[in-house]
DNA sequence: TATGAATGAGCATTCATTCAT
DNA sequence: TATGAATGAATGCTCATTCAT
């Protein structure tokens, strides 16, 4: 049975947690992983560093909440790409939009998830998740038929090493004279899609 | 004239200094940047901590070496590549195989030079020069007439970031279930050049 | 309104700002500045190395406030010598005492301050506020015409280096054959003072 | 029996012990005590730290020499000073004089002599001697009648004071806002004395 | 729930010194 | 006589984490 007070509490904590994790990839963004410490951020929540740990019970599971929960975001927003009403192939370009925006509107969840190594276990379930789902959505393609007949792993491997590359390139590397990004980024979704296609249509 | 002595430290010398080299690269495939120290370096290479700063002034001047070094062989390699007496696509093919292939025999350096922020600095002349060496590689293709007049820098940024997109996801994430490896890669450089090519040839 | 709790950690802290300030002052009076270091200072005092840290952000920092905190109290029993109800020359002669009974008794804080010369900034505040002190009492004398019409401030530094020279030696070098101490200060403060008096009083 | 060449090794020898030993006062005053190093001394010397060893056999054996050479030219001077063919009391004044432009001249000895406190031994001899000196010339002024029947050993102990005090505040704080400093020293010299003169002269 | 004092391990780096050559 | 590679110990300092309050 649930008072008053205890959702009351619950939510409060759901908060400073939110805080926390703002805060952490706020600070990640700013100094790097190398610098980042739990010290710098409670001083940047405004808690002590101990409380930091009611919340999260380590710095790897604080980073990892926050990747886990970066992910769920970009699950989320896949999942809406690829249930529009669109035909299969918009619907797989919006993802890979959706994909590429992620990983340009959180570097911070980006960084952590694909280029911190952990080197023992590293679960590894995240980028599972949004690969299977671009998968299923390139197997949509293909079972409409709009695709070739290709090997839908390889094919939706090859997929998201390009989405992966221009996202990681373009948050690694800001200072490098892209060209404009809109345009990097629409270039590469047409280059990665092109050759899937059927011939004949477009 | 050189006394017989003072080559033989010489060779010693460059000896180590190259032992330390690879033992830096073995610790920091091993362990990653953040669990990287001078220390475990100095264990695995079987000398004192101070004696590395005899053959590198610091942490950071190690990590240049480091990264200078790999990146001289890839520039080398690259070069090979597009000075071979092939066309000029086979030519680039090449050399898209010799940039993947360059990063998963060094994916410590790899790892260095991309993925490791250095977030004020960061020379970040490493990635340019090869950059640079794959847009000559393009260029001669529109020049050769074999691609179509394409924006080289456009299609040249492209082609980097899918690269380094099944570059850094190998190097990255080797537990994830890839397909064969040298199928994903003959696929993403087909994919990546096709969109390139003139039609009506191949 | 202030919790039980807070007061008394709030002293508990004080009082352990305390100990390590005197532990500080006893190590480098032992060991010297050249062999002082915080780990030994965490090791007298009995504490970790990075608790002192928590207290003072730096070895510079704690050195400072060893400075002055006691010249500080130099200052105070200055002021107390030359508000006392004597004539300005007895005011004079008082301070110039508590001037050396001070480097004697804080023979720490007297070598910090003069002797540890931090080349490029050394603040160099300390003695000057001392230095003023004096130089307002020796003022007095001049004006209330116990001292001839000197140049008060040359007159207040030949006093000064007076002061300074036989506190440092007797700081300096203890073990050196000194007749008794008490004499030689006394006979320190008297040559100083004697040929700025006005011929016909004393 | 010497071979010309072993005197002559010889005295490259001792050219070379001259150059550390110059070296080393340039260094001490440039850099300070704490930021002295043997390996920064080699290179100003332009020789191996290894080498250095050859000379003195230790970091601190290096200080003494300093210190005693420096003290050894102190005494001659001194020594000058007092057999010059001036009255006790014009050869105590230039023997005053003597010592506190030592100081100036050799700070960095000055400095190492009575401000490195080496906690356990220091020979502290060689003060003592400059000392004994002092006390000579001062003896001499009593025996000619020029000083009043003073305590010689209180009397020449309270003119070290005075000697060390502006020296020893112009070497270590030469930023202070100091009067001209020939006339503070002539100042503090007058004082010094006047009070052991006996009345009637001058 | 939150604090902040405390710890122990770790870091990069520098040092005086030794010793084979 | 001189080198320079090497060492082991030390330095100031920061960190993630714990725990009594």
């Amino acid at each position: 049975m649930e008072t008053p007070t205890s959702t009351l509490r619950q939510r409060r904590k759901e908060e400073l947690r939110e805080r926390i994790l703002d805060a952490a990839r706020a600070l990640f963004v700013k100094v790097g992983y190398e610098a980042f410490s739990m010290r710098k951020l409670a001083e940047k929540v405004g808690c002590s560093a101990g409380n930091l740990y009611l919340y999260f019970e380590s710095q790897e599971h604080l980073f990892r909440c926050l990747v886990d929960d970066s992910f769920a975001e970009l699950e989320r927003e896949l999942r809406a790409a690829l249930t529009s009403k669109h035909d299969p192939v918009t619907q797989l370009r919006r993802g890979m939009h959706a994909y590429i925006d992620f990983g340009l509107r959180h570097p911070d969840a980006y960084r952590i998830a694909f280029l911190v190594v952990r080197p023992r276990q590293h679960g590894a379930i995240d980028p599972h998740a949004s690969f299977k789902t671009l998968r299923t959505a390139v197997s949509a393609c293909v079972a409409a038929r709009r695709f070739r007949k290709v090997d839908v792993e390889l094919a939706s491997q090859a997929l998201w090493t390009a989405l992966h590359g221009v996202t990681s390139l373009l948050v690694q590397l800001p200072q490098f004279p892209w060209v404009d990004s809109e345009r990097l980024i629409a270039t590469v979704i047409d280059h990665a899609v092109e050759p899937l296609l059927r011939r004949g249509r477009s």
